[in-house]
DNA sequence: AGCTCATGTGAACGATCTTTACATGAGCTG
DNA sequence: CAGCTCATGTAAAGATCGTTCACATGAGCT
């Protein structure tokens, strides 16, 4: 039925059949190359091999594309957490870590997504659909939070998730924003991003009082009962987080 | 006889007298209402009272005005930051979480400022000058982390202060970016951004092995009277840095 | 008074965003 | 198949902007 218009479309289309998508992966290239600022509609347009006026039968102007792009990455950016964070598989502190490499791998791949989610200026309020896409994208480090908060040693007192998450989204982004992008900022860094956002959230687990070492703390007066999931897996290694024997 | 000549112009100078520096504050204005990516040279010059071709005459391009804003913007970050450490009186953590305050602070009461210097998209490390004053601004940071290091516990090993500055300095962004501006991305937070950035210090100090709570240090001179209620105010409550516990 | 140079003007060019009137052909209906 | 309709693209035009260039002006110096 209408497979086969899309097809003939899509062969060689007479209207160019989708002109849409050409024009959001045109855009994307453009914002990878030069950024969202310097993104332009005529040449998204040009790019598509169409006249300057023809993307405005599929965008009311050029903010609605960029919308229409962070909207997108968004949702690549929720699966791509999700699929970190496997139900916090084989154990929540692992997850946990895997969720924060991604998110900079995200970062560091998908350039163009992530500076017309986070740098373009736009205003995420304004647009319901992109709002809860980035809701959507968040509560997945928020469900990760949630799980973690769980695991609170007993004794101590459990703290928020809701606050967590927060925090670890913050130094997400903040090290994927400074450190970890083109050009922007880019500074001479003693580790690579990876490795500092992995040790911040390591040091600020620890400061939770989470378990981030099979070995039990000497000094420290928490029970030591741990419970085996978060013994699991990667732990600190002996001298601390930032200590890196590879 | 030089400051007579200033002295006309100010007045009602014919040839304008200070286009560059009024150049400068409309721009600001420009950038604090619009973004960095909506400001145009075009209206700063007619902001400033002067046909569109005047900026030329003192600044190579727009991005050098962009340029020169961010400029501006590090050294009186720097100053604000400077001033907040206050060389680490009355105690370092104290000192150190006051830098984090006004590390927000400048954030939200200069958003001009903070939007040409961490998101205009300017290359900073193309300007030699830009990227001095950056660098300035990052080593109060830094400063303060070294002392911070050397307070480590004895038989904790002593984190590498670099990566203690940079780490600060994630949160600082991270909150900051993302909800401690304008429109931008701001969500619905339990707390306040200025408050989740303490707690969110606060912690990765503790998991670092730093007392948290207030103390003046026995290295300087500080009068010892800081009573354990000075902590109470604003330091960590005995259930965690996020409050009480529920 | 007159010279000189910094500073501002006006006009102009090319690029961009956006709108408007018009063209084209794909798909449906009879 | 003829013809209608509507989505889709084009061309032209207006507005704004960044930028340059020739030219004007007047401030300060000799």
């Amino acid at each position: 039925m209408s497979w086969r218009k899309e097809q003939r479309r899509a062969e060689r289309g007479y209207h160019h059949g989708n002109l849409k998508e050409a024009l959001l992966q045109a855009a994307l290239g453009l914002i990878a190359e030069k950024g969202a600022a310097g993104f332009t509609f005529a040449d998204a347009a040009r790019m598509a091999g169409v006249s300057a006026a023809a993307p405005y039968r599929h965008f009311r102007d050029r903010d609605e594309l960029l919308s229409s792009i962070a909207e997108r990455g968004f949702e690549q950016f929720e699966s791509r957490l999700t699929a970190a964070w496997d139900d916090g598989r084989p154990d929540t502190v692992t997850a946990f870590e895997r969720v924060g490499r991604a998110y900079l791998a995200f970062a560091r791949e998908e350039p163009a997504f992530y500076n017309a989610m986070f740098e373009s200026g736009l205003p995420v309020d304004a647009n319901p659909a992109l709002q809860a896409a980035s809701e959507r994208a968040f509560n997945v480090i928020r469900a990760a939070a949630e799980r973690l908060a769980a695991l609170a040693s007993p004794g101590t007192p459990r703290p928020p998730a809701m606050m967590m998450a927060l925090h670890i989204w913050s130094m997400a982004h903040g090290v994927a924003s400074l450190f970890s992008r083109g050009d922007a900022a880019r500074r001479k860094l003693p580790m690579s991003p990876d490795e500092l956002l992995e040790a911040e959230v390591l040091i600020y687990l620890r400061g939770l009082g989470f378990p981030t070492d099979r070995r039990p703390q000497a000094k420290s007066a928490e029970p030591p009962p741990v419970p085996p999931e978060a013994s699991s897996g990667s732990g600190v290694p002996p001298g601390g987080p930032w200590g890196k024997p590879k």
